[in-house]
DNA sequence: CAGTATCCGGCTTGATACTG
DNA sequence: CAGTATCAAGCCGGATACTG
């Protein structure tokens, strides 16, 4: 894609957990018990198996989640973090402090245009 | 979209940092410098002046990114990161400091992979 | 110079049905 | 239970032309 050396390696990062429900998968993987497939569905009531699949491969093909089968009927596949995932850590707790950080800023700008409005 | 209380306020995070370009404007513009339309135009070779608009407009929408008219012709807007779009900074540094450190991996995983392959 | 306006293609996601 | 396969929709971004 782009060439620029060290300028892109945000987009690297960002690629790895961009994605319609990654950043919720992540979050729940990152509670730290390792859930089936369809505990994720569970918790994620609105993703379709294919989306949820298609992310779950995704994290695992970066070494992000670690896919694990137990080979018994009915098939039992856990997926967990792996060490490597935690690294990514420090991103999800930044992202999640200005996360919230801005939510409350809109809402305060919200406040002030009805304000302003009621004049 | 998703309710969940606490959990997906980075998404909302990821939201305001998140498009095909945003990354590399908010690179350029952290260099502190501010930069006019056609200069970051020219620091993004395959932009399209559609998509630096679009996005230069979001940013400015998220409160992150400053416009700044002269009232002269021909037209002068210079662009730059506000005071609170420089408390994306932290993101920006964790997430390239991870997608530096990725990229290393991955390489690593190559040349291993290459090694095996000669057996 | 700094944009808009239109149109269009592709990739991501969704819906649904099927299976070891 | 944990998927795959197939098809279709929607949104993001690209190409191009036009303008105050």
């Amino acid at each position: 894609m782009q060439k620029n050396p060290a300028q892109c390696q945000f987009v690297v990062a960002l690629d790895s957990i961009v994605g319609k429900w990654k950043p919720m998968i992540l979050y729940h993987l990152f509670q730290g018990e390792p859930l089936r497939f369809n505990e994720l569905k569970r918790l994620l009531p609105d993703i379709t198996q294919r989306m949820l699949t298609l992310h779950l491969r995704e994290l695992e093909g970066e070494g992000i989640v670690k896919r694990v089968v137990y080979p018994q009927v009915p098939p039992k596949v856990e997926y967990s973090i792996t060490e490597y995932g935690m690294s990514l850590s420090p991103i999800l707790e930044t992202l999640h402090q200005w996360g919230k950080a801005h939510i409350e800023r809109k809402q305060l700008k919200n406040a002030e245009n009805e304000d302003t409005k009621s004049d």
